[in-house]
DNA sequence: CTGTAGACTTAGGATCCTCTGT
DNA sequence: ACAGAGGATCCTAAGTCTACAG
């Protein structure tokens, strides 16, 4: 009890509140000291669990199943060889999987085609696996045009009938999208259970188009409290488990079959269980700030090091510094795309110039990362860097680990020594937020109007975009909505221009009755100013949006981005929060928003 | 040490929804 | 009123990292 008074007064002195709620603390204290209740308006007020207990009470309503599969209409039709076929459910279900996706570029990919049909033969029945042998026979395009007139209809559907579905989505939300733990009622991130379907991975992936199986309520493990009422099954079902296990934080679980991993459903980021630990994320990479250069100093020392697996774990760690490369764990070949990370690069990915563009000892980075997002950079290094990465690359073939006596558990095991909690994620968190907060104080203006702030706000989280390597396809209408921006810029520009001449005219015009000249002047001035801020305003937009072109923003806005830096930010230059964090957004960093005043620093 | 299961964060694309200009 | 652009939200794949068995 003490320690939780304590807890809070801490609180109350770190953030410096304004008087009115360091009123209200000072009563939740005195009321918590009173009653041993845990009456905390915010969770972030509240007091933690002992060392792995996640919760104490946990009580939802189970996940919500994929409707079951409708057949299709006996005037939908696939043909093989050109021959109606009616299918067997099983098959026909999994044939509407592939004719769904028919414009997708999925289906041109030879990888996917040969995996769908060998899946698709284990739904057949003996019959039909007799008749269907090839793909190319299949004609599924009544079943396409079948879901694309079906989606067409329900876009075309009255306002009313849409407010109708709208509602049934909303009350199966309500009734399964939320749960109840520790007191909290939070809402659940993922309450439904992934439908069957194909296998879309990412990249080159060897698995895509395989089968994703339905998941039945045999196939998933309940987790919750035992004091909890336990989640009733769909009727004529069972759980495959019920569990009461609260070292964890997934209420439900299933294995999946592509890879053989398992799926959870857990809550979402604005609950209690995520933010705490999304907080505790930003503390690590804070407490990495203050031993950084010691790192750093020691890596470099390292470079010289006698023993080889030193002289490598130092220089990865000094790319997961520097370029905030990923760990790079080892994966297992042919199961997944071919990408790597910083431990996982191999010899084909680097290439070294002692001398390009003028500059010394360049590195040329091109390899796949997650996602199969490519990773381009050519960057200068220190001399030792470059002549250690030679050193690596003697003898090897190209397919050769660049790192060969080196994995991600030798180089966390390392950072745990270095520094409590330090792992290699850590320096992407902590050198994206120090970047935000370098580039908020070198490019804001103080003096500049709101719009020119976010302008300059975006261009700070661009710079974190950049070094994360946050890239997104260019939108399919991109050029044609820079060309429409553009035009309204010159249009625009001609308004303000003859407004202003039309202002001069009037003056003119005027000039005989005195008292109005100088109405009309004003009138017309204002009107102009109003002209040339909206020109303003529009010239920021068409810079943003080019500069944005390639690069995705939320991920680092979302995951990297210490959000008391933002909120700090906002108050400080009068921006409204709302300005820069969308509804989830401010949902999320509840905490922070709550607690953060202009000074703070990360 | 090595391999694997498990739990959790991070990620881009798909889809939905809202706002804006016509 | 309507289309369509762009932002918000949903979806689920793809990473990181720890624990544990052998």
């Amino acid at each position: 009890m003490i320690s939780n008074g304590c807890r809070l007064l801490c609180a109350l002195l770190r953030t410096r509140r304004s008087p009115q709620p360091a009123r209200r603390l000072l009563t939740a204290i005195a009321l918590r000291v009173k009653s041993c209740q845990p009456a905390a308006r915010h969770w972030w007020e509240e007091k933690n669990h002992e060392d792995g207990v996640k919760w104490k009470f946990l009580e939802h309503r189970g996940p919500f199943f994929a409707p079951p599969y409708e057949p299709l209409p006996d005037d939908v039709t696939f043909y093989y060889d050109g021959q109606p076929m009616k299918l067997s459910p099983a098959a026909e279900e999994v044939a509407t999987f592939y004719g769904k996706m028919l414009d997708h570029e999925y289906t041109t990919k030879e990888i996917f085609q040969k995996n769908f049909f060998t899946d698709w033969r284990t739904q057949m029945n003996k019959d039909e696996r007799k008749i269907i042998k090839h793909l190319e026979k299949c004609d599924f395009s009544e079943i396409h045009k079948y879901f694309f007139d079906k989606n067409e209809a329900r876009k075309a559907l009255p306002k009313e009938e849409k407010q109708k579905l709208k509602e049934e989505t909303n009350k199966i939300q309500e009734e399964y999208g939320f749960c109840t733990l520790d007191g909290h009622r939070e809402k659940i991130g993922n309450f439904k259970i992934e439908p069957p379907g194909l296998f879309r991975g990412r990249g080159d992936h060897p698995k895509m188009g395989m089968l994703k199986l339905r998941i039945r309520p045999e196939d998933v493990i309940i987790n919750c409290s035992s004091d909890a009422k336990v989640p009733e099954p769909p009727p004529g079902h069972k759980w495959k488990e019920v569990r009461f296990d609260n070292t964890v934080t997934w209420l439900a679980s299933w294995t999946e079959n592509i890879q053989g991993s398992i799926k959870y459903i857990m809550l979402n980021p604005s609950s209690k269980l995520k933010g705490e630990k999304d907080w505790q994320k930003y503390e690590t990479a804070r407490r990495l700030k203050n031993v950084v250069d010691q790192i750093r100093s020691q890596y470099r020392l390292d470079w010289k090091s006698r023993e080889m697996k030193k002289r490598q774990r130092a220089v990865a760690l000094y790319f997961i510094d520097k370029l905030a490369l990923r760990a790079g764990n080892e994966k297992e070949e042919g199961e997944t795309a071919d990408t790597v990370g910083c431990c996982s690069l191999r010899v084909e990915h680097i290439k070294l110039f002692p001398e390009l563009d003028g500059q010394q000892y360049v590195v040329e980075f091109d390899f796949l990362g997650k996602d199969s997002i490519r990773y381009y950079n050519k960057v200068p290094v220190e001399k030792e860097v470059f002549k250690n990465l030679k050193l690596f690359l003697e003898n090897k073939n190209p397919d050769d680990d660049l790192f060969d006596r080196l994995n991600t558990s030798i180089v966390n095991k390392h950072l745990q020594d270095l520094m409590d909690g330090l792992t290699a994620k850590v320096f992407r968190t902590y050198n994206a937020s120090i970047t935000l907060q370098n580039q908020l104080k070198a490019l804001t203006n103080e003096d500049d109007t709101v719009a020119a702030k976010i302008l300059s706000y975006n261009r700070a989280n661009r710079a974190v975009a950049l070094l994360c390597n946050h890239q997104r396809a260019p939108p399919k209408t991109f050029e044609k909505s820079m060309q429409n921006l553009q035009a309204k810029v010159q249009s625009s520009q001609i308004y303000a221009c003859s407004s202003g001449c039309e202002q001069s005219r009037t003056v003119v015009r005027s000039f005989t009755t005195d008292s109005s000249i100088s109405r009309e002047m004003e009138k017309k001035k204002k009107q102009c100013e109003r002209l040339e801020e909206q020109l303003m305003k529009l010239k920021l937009q068409a810079t943003d949006k080019e500069e944005n072109k390639q690069i995705a923003l939320g991920t680092s806005k979302l995951n990297y981005l210490d959000p008391r830096i933002t909120v700090a930010w906002c108050k400080k230059y009068g921006v409204p929060i709302e300005k820069i964090y969308n509804k989830t957004q401010r949902d999320k960093f509840a905490w922070a928003i709550d607690m953060t005043n202009e000074d703070f620093e990360f």
